[in-house]
DNA sequence: CTGTTAGCGCTTTCAT
DNA sequence: ATGAAAGCGCTAACAG
């Protein structure tokens, strides 16, 4: 007996070969309770004998579901992107839900058709949109489909969210460069259109004058690029009064505080630093970087929680955007008194 | 007039707004010549008007055509994952492509139910299989659908598959320890159900017996983790006779020398260490890590491609597997003599 | 418990 | 050039 052909078979297949309708096919083959034992082994032996593979395609289109979610990001650097995608791989995978995944790269209209093109493929959405401007995204996003949004607050647009406290974050990340001894601090900005960025500056801004009373502490530009932090490393050389530096994100602080090094400035002796969001490689570097770390993966799964939810009962309201408070962890990149905490 | 719902029009809908069939309709928006421009018009701007969304589900389940290609992949580290998704992506991107994600987390039978699940909703598979048992994997996809796998070789599979060469790289690393001098070797090797770390280990004994003549050479365990690298660094020290460390992946090589050089072991002067992969952490750890680079984009990009290849022609032979040389890159912590090249 | 009959939303012959 | 109708593969009333 040869082995047959997988995925070939049609339901109306197996129906024939077990002698049933289809109709009760699709019942043994779903499950149902309403079908006799001998003819649900009947079916499930011929589906069997088929190699039968349910065409889901088209069992989305009968039951109007399609257990999958679709996934719209923008253009992540490296560990966020994984880190994001496996938390929601993760809490999918748990219940069974496919992803369907869209970069959205660059500008607003591939992304209002990113979001389009997902249409009849999935129950709801998880978009993710750091820039400013959510609110083309927003008004692309199919009526009636259940969205969460990651990453930006949406006042009132009927979509639940949920946001990183980037302000509090670099509020603590400032105390904690205080606490340190630090009186002279630079902020390393993330890009001028990115909603996370633009609070962590404000942040920055706000507890320097309020713990220092620094009404304007250095702001160096930035766009949460290696370069960026090369570039900022050599403004602080050339000021050479700064000693304590809060960046924007960890890949600029860690190609601020390799490059430091490099040109022969002690850290954290004579400038410490801390970075933002806790990436893996924060831990490899010498001196380990002390950063607000930030469980990305959570981040993305409790999206995808709340999706659910959004889903089960489309009628409820959006709520409130839930707040994801950053962690402040110290590790030697920042460390130069006693113990200092963490 | 209110802004209409967003795709929640058929169109049935758009046909009978524009007063035309469903057939004119359909035409008109696929851009079919056999159209007057006149009811054209008439269609475009009723679906316009509309906020007309084409149902995807739908169209696929019709033309027999998703312009989705379903990706399979192991639970994968970090960069490895994010990078070989990008490559992925933006080949996808180029061509219109969605992504349909499934993680295989773990066992054989859930791999099967991943790739079975793709059915109808896939026009081809990207899979990855580093595990040695990728035949369950093969014995798995669905008849006629065309698949590459990335990362294994399956010999006379009938599928087209793009590998690395691991053999070759683990040879140009041990040569380049050899030239900076090294006589100790020792390898870190991966998980011993792992193809890529296998045919490492393989290279690396034979190189080692090659070209220093050392007929068994010092293999640690490992299996790619963070941890397996510290609790090398510590049989190293132990031994304290090892000049020379090549590491079957980069997180390996650099939790390793991280650990070594907190315990005082100088890198590269002691002991020079190179890696594989050349995760984007490699350039940020001080010493900056020397690896065997693969471009793991292009890994995924290539075998979009290839898959392409296999949809448009599926009638044409999966010929030989794509090989993907490995690019020595020498970088602080292996280099010890004058220039050493790279 | 089982079979018959409609669709799900779209594309595509086949006539006209 | 256009419309009517069939059908992609499956599920879900509705009868029996």
């Amino acid at each position: 007996m040869r082995p047959v052909a997988i995925g070939t078979a049609t339901i109306r297949d197996v129906a024939r070969a077990a002698e049933v309708s289809v109709a009760s096919a699709s019942r043994a083959l779903n499950g149902h309770h309403s079908v006799t034992p001998a003819t649900r082994e009947r079916v499930l032996s011929a589906a069997q004998a088929l190699n039968y593979v349910p065409h889901l395609g088209a069992r989305s289109l009968s039951t109007r579901r399609s257990n999958t979610i679709g996934v719209v990001l923008p253009d992540l650097f490296g560990e966020f992107f994984s880190e994001i995608i496996r938390g929601i791989d993760r809490a999918a995978h748990r219940r069974g839900l496919q992803l369907l995944l869209s970069n959205m790269h660059g500008n607003a209209d591939e992304t209002a058709l990113a979001i389009r093109a997902m249409r009849g493929r999935v129950d709801g959405l998880l978009v993710m949109s750091p820039e400013i401007d959510a609110d083309v995204l927003v008004a692309n996003l199919p009526t009636g489909l259940p969205a969460v949004v990651m990453g930006a607050r949406l006042d009132g647009a009927g979509h639940a969210s949920i946001v990183i406290d980037n302000h509090a974050g670099a509020w603590a990340a400032v105390e904690h460069l205080v606490a340190q001894g630090c009186t002279r601090l630079a902020h390393i900005a993330g890009p001028a259109d990115n909603a996370d960025a633009l609070e962590r500056a404000r942040g920055f801004r706000e507890a320097a004058r309020a713990l220092l009373g620094d009404e304007t502490p250095l702001v160096l530009p930035g766009d949460f690029s290696e370069e960026a932090g090369v570039a900022a490393a050599g403004a602080l050389r050339a000021r050479g009064d700064i000693d304590g530096v809060f960046s924007a994100n960890d890949i600029m602080a860690i190609a601020c505080m390799v490059s430091l090094i490099e040109g022969g400035v002690a850290v954290p002796e004579k400038v410490a630093i801390i970075g933002f969001d806790d990436v893996p490689i924060a831990r490899f570097v010498t001196p380990r970087l002390s950063t607000m770390g930030i469980r990305i993966a959570d981040l993305g799964a409790r999206a995808l929680d709340r999706l659910i939810e959004a889903i089960d009962d489309p009628a409820a309201p959006a709520g409130e955007p839930d707040h994801l408070m950053p962690e402040l962890l110290v590790r030697a990149s920042s460390l130069r008194a006693g113990d200092g905490g963490g």
